[in-house]
DNA sequence: TTGTTTACTTGACCACCTCAAGCATCAAGG
DNA sequence: CCTTGATGCTTGAGGTGGTCAAGTAAACAA
């Protein structure tokens, strides 16, 4: 142990850190969404849309209900942020794709969640590296059960 | 540097992956609340409730408009979830209080988040630590600008 | 007293979310 | 072929979460 390692945390106090931060980084993303008329919603939606991505897709990594996915698509559509096309080999799927114009807008609201961006500026080499270790062992056990 | 340290993660990586963390741990609490019939918004309202707790100082603690605040607390006071009491030193305000049955439900929330909780157990009290000072040192700024 | 600020509620309006129902398409077996 | 059953998407109803504008009541200050 380092001479400024702290008392053993609570599993209750790393989960509320835990929280806190990812509510931090949530608003962080909400606000720089709104700064381009988005919801977070639909903001979270373009992030996902590196390539032509079936509704059915989008719903299962939303997890929530297709009907759902088929309004926030609608919103998006409606302000040329996104596309649908037919699936070639499937007519009934329909293929969702970002517009040229819907992937510069979420690359700039990356660009400007600058409160996470600039924490994480606070962190040397080494720490990112120790934190980025971290996290990417906690994550496949949290994603499991749902 | 350990043996066993990465590479340095990008920014954006480390990023992707707090987010990702995020979204798990939310989920996990959306469904425990969910378990219980509320909604992730009324159970961290619930989570908010130690003490008396006018209705503005939830609304800022939520990032919100006061009058969101209305609906969410009838819900939770039509379930006697929570109780409206007047403020003995100012009648334009009115406390907010968690009722027996709220808190005990609340209790039962926070312990049924075992993706969250499982994760953590995976960690030593030496990672624990460590994360702990890190997310720590994040979290300041992370919250300033709004 | 008069005027200003603050706390809360109401009503209108939109986004998000679920469920149930419906339509079109695909895929398998007679 | 043609029926039967899944699958992908949309629609409509209904509830929750969120904003804004306006209104009421109480506190406060000049």
């Amino acid at each position: 142990m380092s001479a400024t390692t702290s008392p053993t945390p609570t599993k209750l106090q790393l989960m509320e850190l835990l929280a806190a931060i990812g509510t931090a980084q949530w608003r962080d993303f909400a606000a720089a969404a709104a700064h381009h008329g988005l919801t977070s919603t639909q903001a979270k939606v373009l992030a996902q849309l590196n390539g032509p991505l079936p509704m059915r897709a989008l719903a299962t990594l939303l997890v929530c209900d297709a009907s759902n996915v088929t309004g926030i698509i609608d919103r998006l559509e409606a302000r040329s942020l996104v596309r649908r096309e037919p699936d070639p080999s499937d007519r009934r799927v329909k293929n969702v794709v970002a517009t040229d114009e819907g992937r510069d807008v979420i690359r700039r609201v990356r660009e400007e969640m600058q409160a996470t961006s600039g924490a994480l500026d606070t962190l040397d080499a080494d720490e990112s590296a120790t934190l980025h270790e971290l996290l990417a062992r906690l994550r496949p056990g949290m994603e499991k059960s749902a």
